[in-house]
DNA sequence: CTCCTATGCTACAATAAATGTAGCAACACG
DNA sequence: CGTGTTGCTACATTTATTGTAGCATAGGAG
């Protein structure tokens, strides 16, 4: 059998303390809503009702709380006058996620 | 309470009433574990308890959960003898996240 | 055969996270 | 002034996840 155990340390808790920071990524990425909130904010800025009206009406609790990570994150910034947006690091991500639609079709069709 | 559309397949769609497909797949990559899951297998197969152990011990319930919800989108298999590993569906997905190592580090270098 | 180990998988109570509803303070218009 | 929108919060209810234990099956040794 294919063994390779890493060994992994502790709780799963939010923020992964591995130091390798892909695995950070993951589960800031892993958390409900941030993946649909960063390809929401592909095409520019929204408020933060129009977010949460473009996410099914996601609860403003969790939104708020997935916004203020996002923002730690640096990779959204709240633009006075036009909600959010994507930083540039947030934009650089968000590139990597362009894919996913065509991906998302051909998926759907095979599934 | 009711947050669900008419009638659509419940579990592959949870979270998106619009039933695009790349909704969808941001809803299931979007619930814990399921990017690390993926992540870890990128490089072969695993079995149930050696991913488990790659995913810092999460436990078993949600971890089979999971398993069972990639193998229904046909992202991943179970291959008698050597545990779960991508299907050829799977691999062309993590693909798409392959930048997402190089970015991560960028990423932890700027917050 | 029995014993040992490992697999995929499940039960279930305890805990953490998300939802739904309501509302606040600040700011901009009329 | 009143009306509307913004970002954001409180809080009780519901849902998801965790942690621990365990089951059934299969493959080797011994």
């Amino acid at each position: 059998m294919p063994k390779q155990a890493p060994v992994m340390k502790k709780r799963a808790v939010r923020g992964s303390r591995t130091g390798r920071p892909v695995m950070a990524l993951l589960d800031l990425l892993g958390r409900r809503w941030t993946l649909r909130i960063l390809w929401e904010l592909r095409e520019g800025p929204l408020t933060s009702r129009a977010l949460r009206t473009a996410c099914d009406e996601a609860s403003p609790t969790v939104m708020q709380t997935r916004l203020s990570e996002l923002r730690e994150a640096g990779l959204i910034e709240l633009l006075p006058g036009d909600g959010y947006g994507l930083t540039g690091l947030g934009l650089e991500l968000n590139e990597t996620f362009l894919p996913l639609h065509r991906f998302a079709e051909r998926w759907s069709k095979q599934i």
